[in-house]
DNA sequence: ATGAAAGCGCTAACAT
DNA sequence: ATGTTAGCGCTTTCAT
């Protein structure tokens, strides 16, 4: 079907050897005269040649292509735009670096190993990879370099490299600017489905370590929301008059549907209740009131992750087991001084 | 390295033809009996034998793979969220069987057929192919299937596929519904950067034939509106008292940044000003006051496309060379009738 | 500087 | 029912 090397070197009547050296400058133990190139060139062209990646690849065991594991592809169009920035930014750093980029949706953990393993990729960038023993045995034989996003760094060392944003600093940070506005009682939010989350797990122990820390007084159990996914315990919570004055989502999307939720409460934003996310994209632009947020440097890390990972391919042991980056914090609209501290520092 | 089929057959004592018809199950010249096919298998286990899919996809000319190609993937997160669904509608039916989907990034024209020819991917769907001869010459050198989405099906007949929604029904019924609130005086506005998008293109022919069949009468220049990116001119073209009531933006998106310029220039919407937006997502939802807007079924648009595409691999010819899907409407709070109807139909 | 030939790991036609 | 073998298209070592 397709024309091979092997017809080009018959019609230009020289070896598929120097054709493979011409065309595809490989190998260094051959040597073409310019003329002789020149003229392969021109055959190969004339005779519409396309050389064949599969075989190269089988041929050279690399496939320059990376795989991207999302634990949930199907609802990324609405899920937090968090993930398409990260999807952007590994995307950016192979692309330039001349390799492709495979989705592998959500796959079964037995199927992993023989996703990762059959040859096709040279790595894979995994999102919130957990840290629970089966993962780490796979991560463990899995035979090719593993770079980690937004999972916490195990315990033990791994052969994986762990990208994340220091989610502890960055609640810190939120704590800190409700705080400095006059808020006392602030509740941390996040919803059930996202129990498992590394990302909030790791936030909710900042937020703890944060209010002690701010305020001097631990957070209690009614400090901690966990809701359900559109928050409609919201109205009930609210009628209920809690002390809180300020809530931090644990994410960008919980706080859009907290703000959709307090509004049709008839809840005057921020005025009646301050409220924080976690994330800081362009979504936070578009809520009414804007979203107030941390910031998470998506594109450094999802950059970092990618570099890391392609130097590892290339055979360079990494420099670092993992990668920590400070979080920001961009105010807007969703947040001012609380309607009556209730626990004002210095009551006169 | 890895342990080969050879091996297994060589452990196993039996031929690799066994192992392959046992471990893979493909050819139906080969029939192995029960015992020895358990007995290979158990011996692959113990081996921790991984079949290599390059090698195989050398073999049988076949990748399971599928390209799907972004003009602009860079832009994707502060992109229209279409791009989303899109791209998780054609991965759904993609991974429900067993294919794979990879990522091509803008690529010069030159390229494309060196990476749809390259024997990694088994089709490609195509996201806003142009129409020009360029690039129908490519569509007929192209040795793989292609599906082009979001793109006007060219006048001669070519060997890709073509979905779409009706982009001129889809401006029918926003103006339609307009000027059934009281409208008469419209304006559709585009970015100036969009020039070249064959979807803007068609949405405003759609916009001229819709007026002069709703209104009676035709659209004029100053009905269209090109503007800059971020809609700078917004608050120029409106201090000059422009007699449009209303006005239809290309997109979703170019609707969200009207809505941020109007705002900001102190109109209240959409008392002042009725806006529609094309394509009814999630975003459309998030914004002050929720963005009314034409709906085109993209996942149905995606999931057709990439089940044609599959069904073009395994060398079925398509039932249709093109197919349109017909849009919807999403009336949401950005539309109202006109504050002072400038051209009513029966002035008393 | 150039060519011959041996594989990469797998599949499938063919032979037994 | 099972084994032998010839490739898929390319790279690369080794002779010349």
């Amino acid at each position: 079907m397709a024309v091979t090397i092997r017809e080009v070197a018959k019609a230009a009547g020289v070896s598929t050897a120097a054709v493979s050296k011409v065309l595809h400058g490989r190998g260094n133990s051959v040597r073409v005269s310019d003329v002789r190139a020149a003229h392969i060139r021109e055959i190969a062209e004339s005779l519409n040649y396309r050389p064949n990646a599969v075989a190269r690849n089988l041929r050279i065991r690399r496939t320059h292509a990376v795989g991207i594991i999302f634990e949930n592809f199907g609802s990324f169009a609405n899920g937090p735009l968090y993930y398409m920035h990260l999807f952007e930014g590994v995307g950016g750093v192979l692309f330039k670096n001349h390799y492709r980029m495979t989705i592998l949706a959500e796959i079964a953990h037995d199927d992993v190993l023989s996703s990762l393993g059959d040859g096709q990729l040279d790595g894979v960038v995994w999102c919130k990879l957990t840290r629970d023993p089966e993962s780490l045995a796979l991560i463990h034989s899995c035979p090719i370099p593993i770079v980690a996003m937004n999972a916490p760094a195990p315990t033990v060392p791994t052969e994986a490299v762990f990208v994340s944003c220091d989610n502890e600093g960055g609640i810190d940070l939120a704590v800190q600017h409700l705080v400095a506005l006059g808020h006392r009682r602030i509740a941390f939010l996040y919803e059930r489905q996202e129990l498992d989350t590394p990302d909030r797990q790791a936030r909710l122990e900042g937020f703890h370590d944060a209010m002690k820390a701010r305020t001097g007084v631990d957070a209690t159990a009614e400090d901690v929301l966990e809701w359900d996914w559109l928050l409609p315990e919201f109205s009930g919570w609210w009628a209920a008059k809690p002390p809180h004055t300020a809530i931090i989502c644990w994410s960008e999307r919980t706080a859009g549907n907290l703000i959709l939720q307090a509004t049709s409460a008839g809840l005057s934003l921020p005025g009646d209740l301050s409220i924080v996310g976690f994330d800081s994209t362009q979504y936070c632009e578009t809520t009414t009131p804007r979203l107030t947020a941390v910031c998470q440097p998506i594109y450094e890390m999802a950059a970092a992750a990618a570099t890391t990972l392609l130097a590892m391919i290339d055979g360079m042991p990494p420099i670092q087991s993992s990668f920590t980056f400070p979080c920001t914090f961009d105010v807007r609209d969703s947040t001012t001084t609380p309607r009556s501290p209730l626990n004002a520092e210095n009551p006169s």
